[in-house]
DNA sequence: GCCAACGTTGGC
DNA sequence: GCCAACGTTGGC
């Protein structure tokens, strides 16, 4: 199948692409909706490309880029009782939560924000700019996609606020 | 901190 | 299987 693309969210404050770009690759743990683990489990395929998404953040926003590395990942926190994603029910042997693996491509000299999204008549079905789209997991179409990286190089051509240097 | 949206749970 | 109650997400 030809490769995807996915939209994928996370509070910058447990884990935003700064922490990404330093640990390099991160399975995604903690997703405990089903809607959101069927597409991990069963759409995402190595190689697919990720738009990290900044949720409860100042402002909201796609703050980089992503790629699938591993596919079919067993999300342990569900076995670990001292997780808050810990859950009884799920057993070894049929384990409930399935995740991926992704790694850090770039991250967005700004981030493009969620306003800026819904600006753009291009992005107007996005799943994302939707009230109320909670899933924190979704497909973004190729043209989507397209758009969206688009946007956040046009974006860094523009306003001159380096806010940090990235450390070599 | 508020609250709308919406997924999940559990009583029936 | 319905649906009210409840919990969580996430923008504002």
């Amino acid at each position: 199948m030809a490769k995807q693309y996915w939209l994928m969210k996370s509070e910058p404050d447990a884990f935003g692409i700064d922490d990404l770009q330093r640990v390099k690759r991160e399975p995604w743990t903690g997703v405990r909706n089903f809607q959101a683990r069927n597409f991990m489990r069963d759409g995402m395929k190595v190689g697919d490309d990720v738009l990290f998404y900044h949720s409860n953040a100042t402002p909201p926003g796609v703050a980089g880029l992503a790629r699938i590395v591993t596919a079919g990942v067993v999300d342990e926190t569900q076995f670990d009782p001292n997780s808050q994603y810990y859950d009884p029910k799920a057993k070894r042997a049929a384990p409930t939560w399935i995740c991926v693996e992704v790694e850090f491509v770039k991250k967005f000299t700004q981030v493009l924000s969620l306003d800026e999204l819904r600006a753009d008549p291009r992005l107007e079905d996005i799943l994302v700019t939707k009230r109320g789209s909670r899933l924190s997991v979704q497909p973004v179409s190729a043209p989507h996609y397209k758009v969206i990286v688009e946007l956040a190089a046009a974006s860094r051509a523009t306003p001159p606020t380096p806010a940090k240097k990235a450390k070599r």
